[in-house]
RNA sequence: GCUCGGGUGGUGGAACUGGUAGACACGCAGGACUUAAAAUCCUGUUCGCCUUACAGCGAGUGCGGGUUCGAUUCCCGCCCCGAGUACCA
């Protein structure tokens, strides 16, 4: 029979299905191996041939691991509360479950297209009540707890207070907020329980905080930053207004240096590494005070470089600063008000666009330096960010850049205070070379002698000390929207309070519309009699997206047996699979879930629930897979109005045109189907076309892959056409994983014909299915054993590419051998198995073997001794440019091959009567004569 | 601006620790089979020069230098493309 796909597919993802092939369990006897994938966001629109790429790559990789004998969870899901489905019920008053159950059963049908090898069984969705009741349940516990700055981690809620209740707040040491109180054990015990609990509020892993968001009256709700383009929403233009309110934040900068060293213990790419030491930005430094000439108020500015605290000549702080008003004088108010009125105009427009201009105003005060009592003006400006550090700094317009331009522009004076400093009239230097000067206690230090120094000396003035400090911000948790998980906390006199575990899940409730109510509060207020206990308010927001995804590798650990067990997953489960071996996704999920399931695994951690600090030990992102646009090029007449005439690519330069974008479906290695093209659009039924050698050729544009663009392509047409194992083939095929590519079927030809290549070794010139049972020969081993070598090297190295083009070199050998030995081709279809499921299943019980048991057969060991070779067609050059091949035994060792070479008529000749002056000989590699 | 990727034929890409640049595939050209087409198979295909041909010569991995017997690979400087970030004290 010839290689019939469709059969073939359809009859084996059934096979797998039916037998649950897939499923695993904790198995000791086997080591284990976890594959993870990020599960997607069901979407309306489907699956595009982009997001199986890592699908793909991890499926490989995971049969590749169970023929290595591993035990191997490779499950997949659901990321199914969302924005999109809300929107869509906003707009047509459907349940968003129901838009969701839709897209996921597309999703699961184009999924399943694709033979991945997942155990559905341990499938999860996010939106599932039986999900978020652990969604809810975790939040419960960062409520219950605090994080102690003694033990370097969290701890249950109750050590704390009970702390309180014996020693006050006295040698707590907690990460917190900045307004606790102190008190003694007395003075707590003597509070009434309203207040305990608004203390301990400051201290709880998630708590309220008020915070400014982007309101949007318009689309009802609130705006991320980017969705805020110029002061209004970039969907639909709405005015957006900064609104104070009480949100749920996470206290994940209580993890910043944890997340910060483990990145340190775990396999990431760099970049993705990088983005993260980035985001948490963590600076060691001094924080400093100064006192205000005659007044009591002091300025606190947070300085990296405290050794410089003698050549500060002036202090600027943020005009959003809260001492601004108070230390502009009558004389300066003025241009103090002028300029934060400039300030905000310029924060509506673009600030970035304008980094270079240096602008500032006097408040008319001056500070003393704490360590020299000189008086320093006191400016505002807008580089000094409110939202960083104290909003206020120490400028050294001798070291500091930023600084220096600021003093130039203002005439301010610049202190020299290194003795390695050059050319600070021209430029800030800031070295931290040399020894102090014009520095008062630390002059003819060295650097690392005068910050010990100085730290030391202010804090004996009580004035400064040292300090760490993160851009990292307390992440918002609450989102004003109702696809989400509800918050399970009700209010009562104003405070909150966890309702019970045993009342899990807090279901979503029934809402008329999916919109906020009238005063502004999020749509869950529109749900009807919806109260604890009938008597008191439940949170009205809901969690953010990122809340189902920072913990879900754990429930895929809990079989479908132990998911009515109580617990997120069991505790032996947990200690089976631990954390996943391999993660493959995006690295746009950098800064929010890879980070935020970071803080989450840390925090049950500590809790004693999961046994690893790190989820993910090794991490892959795959590239992006970009749109390829097509396009054809219509012909304007006199009048500038399109014609009925499309000229081929090749020749629109000779013709007035505008390119229109074409459904990439109908055009194949840039040919337009031109018939296919009429009927594309009515208005183009009538085309004419301007041909270049009897075609028409389409230009091509690399693009994101979009629907308005006409360039989407949908795996079920290339399954369709050419079967799911030349898909997968085809997506390695295209190049290195983790690079960004646009997707182009120019290539998949040759993919198929390399299966029909496979299929037809196993089978005679009238396609009938035989193998020969003779032993093989020298040269069929010596193909099969590279394939075995390059395969494995190429998957620990997920150079997927490489072994595909292997595969067909590996084939093309054979093939020319003639070879349709089982010897050969039953090693041959295990190294392909994970590659092509399909196809090798069916060969596979072809063979003679029970079906199904491919999946689980072992991976053929490589022998390096069919490798051997005897002799060696070593590259002459001459002085380093190739000049011909030379046969030479690799028994000769260097200088038996000198003379070899040298005795050659061939490379006498090239020698012309020269000498050499020197052979560079490498055994097995290269011979390079020196004239 | 900073940080991180990346620039190799007409195209996607290969070349593992410096050692035959362009594997494999697409496309293209020519040929075989066929009444014809599709499918399949074979040959050629980095560029330039030279040659009837066999062959030969030269250049070549973004650009300019360097190290080396030898550089796509290492070092220095520059250009271009992509991603992230945005005055972080």
């Amino acid at each position: 029979m010839d290689y019939q796909f469709r059969d073939i597919e359809k009859k084996w993802q059934q096979f797998w299905a039916e037998k649950k092939t897939f499923k695993v369990a904790a198995d000791a006897s086997k080591p284990k191996y976890y594959v993870l994938d990020m599960f997607p966001y069901p979407s309306g629109a489907g699956l595009h041939v982009g997001h199986p790429l890592g699908y793909i790559a991890s499926d490989i990789f995971s049969r590749y691991k169970r023929l290595k004998g591993y035990n191997v969870l490779h499950p997949m899901g659901y990321d199914s509360f969302g924005l999109p489905a809300e929107q869509y019920a906003i707009q047509t008053g459907q349940h968003p479950a129901i838009t969701t159950e839709n897209n996921i059963a597309t999703y699961r049908r184009q999924l399943d297209q694709i033979g991945f090898s997942f155990d559905w069984s341990r499938e999860v969705r996010t939106s599932d009540p039986q999900y978020y009741k652990w969604t809810q349940w975790i939040f419960m516990q960062l409520f219950n707890a605090w994080y102690n700055l003694e033990t370097d981690k969290a701890e249950s809620i109750d050590t704390l207070s009970s702390h309180f209740s014996q020693h006050g707040s006295t040698s707590v040491k907690a990460v917190c907020d900045e307004d606790v109180l102190t008190f003694t054990a007395a003075q707590w015990n003597a509070m009434d329980e309203a207040d305990k609990e608004r203390e301990l509020l400051k201290y709880r892993l998630t708590f309220l905080k008020e915070s400014t968001v982007n309101w949007c009256a318009a689309l009802g709700t609130v705006l991320a930053n980017d969705e805020v383009k110029d002061g209004v929403s970039e969907r639909g233009g709405y005015p957006v207004e900064q609104k104070k309110m009480m949100q749920w934040s996470m206290r994940i900068t209580a993890y910043a240096d944890r997340l910060l060293q483990g990145l340190d213990s775990i396999d990431w790419p760099e970049p993705l590494k990088e983005m993260q030491r980035n985001w948490i930005g963590k600076s060691t430094g001094a924080s400093v005070k100064f006192n205000v000439e005659g007044s009591d108020k002091q300025i606190e500015v947070f300085t990296t470089r405290v050794d410089t605290i003698f050549g500060v000549s002036f202090l600027v702080i943020a005009p959003e600063h809260e001492l601004v008003a108070e230390l502009t004088t009558a004389g300066q108010k003025q241009d103090i008000e002028d300029y934060i009125t400039v300030t905000k105009k310029k924060s509506e427009l673009d600030r970035m666009a304008d980094t270079k201009t240096v602008s500032g105003a006097f408040t008319g005060s001056y500070a003393l330096n704490p360590l020299n009592g000189a008086k320093i003006p006191v400016w505002i400006a807008d580089y000094v960010l409110a939202g960083y550090g104290t909003g206020a700094v120490m400028a050294v317009p001798s070291g500091d850049q930023r600084d220096w331009l600021f003093a130039k522009h203002f005439d301010l004076p610049i202190i020299r205070i290194l003795d390695a400093q050059q050319n600070i009239e021209e430029a800030a230097d800031s070295t931290k070379e040399g020894v102090y000067v014009n520095s008062d206690i630390i002059n003819g230090l060295t650097y690392k002698e005068a910050i010990a120094t100085l730290i030391q000396r202010l804090e004996e003035l009580g004035m400064g000390k040292a300090k760490i400090q993160y851009r990292m911000r307390d992440a918002i948790f609450g989102r004003q929207r109702y696809w989400g998980e509800p918050v399970p906390v009700y209010f009562e006199n104003g405070l909150p309070r966890l309702i019970s575990e045993d009342e899990l899940p807090l279901l979503l409730p029934e809402v008329d519309k999916y919109l906020p109510t009238e005063d502004g509060d999020p749509p869950l207020g529109r749900a009807e009699n919806w109260k604890y206990k009938d008597t008191y308010s439940y949170e009205l927001s809901t969690m953010p997206g990122w809340a189902g995804s920072s913990w879900y590798w754990y429930r895929y650990m809990a079989s479908q047996e132990e998911r009515a067990e109580n617990a997120f997953a069991p505790k032996e489960a947990i200690a089976y699979w631990k954390d996943v071996d391999l993660y493959i996704g995006g690295s746009e999920h950098a800064t929010g879930h890879l980070l935020y399931s970071r803080f989450w695994n840390k925090f049950l951690k500590d809790l004693g629930y999961v046994t690893e600090e790190e989820p993910f030990k090794k991490l892959i992102n795959q590239g992006m897979i970009q749109g390829r646009s097509n396009f054809v090029y219509r012909v304007i007449n006199e009048d500038g109005v399109g014609t009925q005439l499309f000229v081929s690519h090749g020749l629109k330069d000779q013709y007035k045109t505008s390119p229109i974008h074409v459904d990439v479906n109908i055009v194949d290695n840039e040919v337009l189907d031109l018939e296919k093209f009429r009927k594309f659009r009515p208005e183009f039924e009538h085309a004419e076309f301007i041909l270049e050698n009897d075609r028409y050729i389409c230009g091509v544009e690399v693009e994101k892959m979009s629907k308005s663009k006409f360039n989407v392509v949908n795996p079920d047409d290339i399954i369709e056409r050419y079967g799911a194992d030349t898909l997968r083939l085809y997506e390695m095929f295209l190049g290195p994983l983790e690079q960004s590519k646009p997707w182009n079927t120019n290539g998949i030809e040759g993919v198929f014909k390399f299966l029909r290549k496979f299929w037809k070794l196993f089978h005679n010139d009238q396609l009938e299915f035989t193998v020969s049972e003779e032993a093989p020969t020298r040269a069929e081993l010596k193909s099969l054993h590279k394939i075995i070598r390059k395969v494995e090297e190429d998957i620990e190295r997920f150079s997927f590419n490489t072994s595909v083009s292997s595969f067909m070199i590996c084939v093309n050998e054979l093939n020319e051998l003639k070879c349709n030995k089982r010897a050969i081709l039953e090693s041959l279809l295990v190294t392909l198995a994970p590659y092509a499921p399909h196809i090798t299943e069916e060969l596979w019980a072809l063979l003679g073997n029970e079906a199904g048991t491919l999946s689980f057969a072992a991976y053929p060991t490589f022998n390096p001794d069919f490798l051997v070779e005897d002799e060696f067609a070593y590259p002459i050059s001459i002085n380093g440019k190739m000049k011909m091949n030379l046969n030479i035994p690799l028994t000769l060792e260097v200088p038996d091959v000198e003379k070899f070479v040298l005795a050659n008529d061939a490379v006498q000749k090239l020698l012309d009567g020269k000498s050499p002056k020197k052979m560079i000989v490498v055994k097995g590699r290269i011979v390079n004569i020196v004239l």
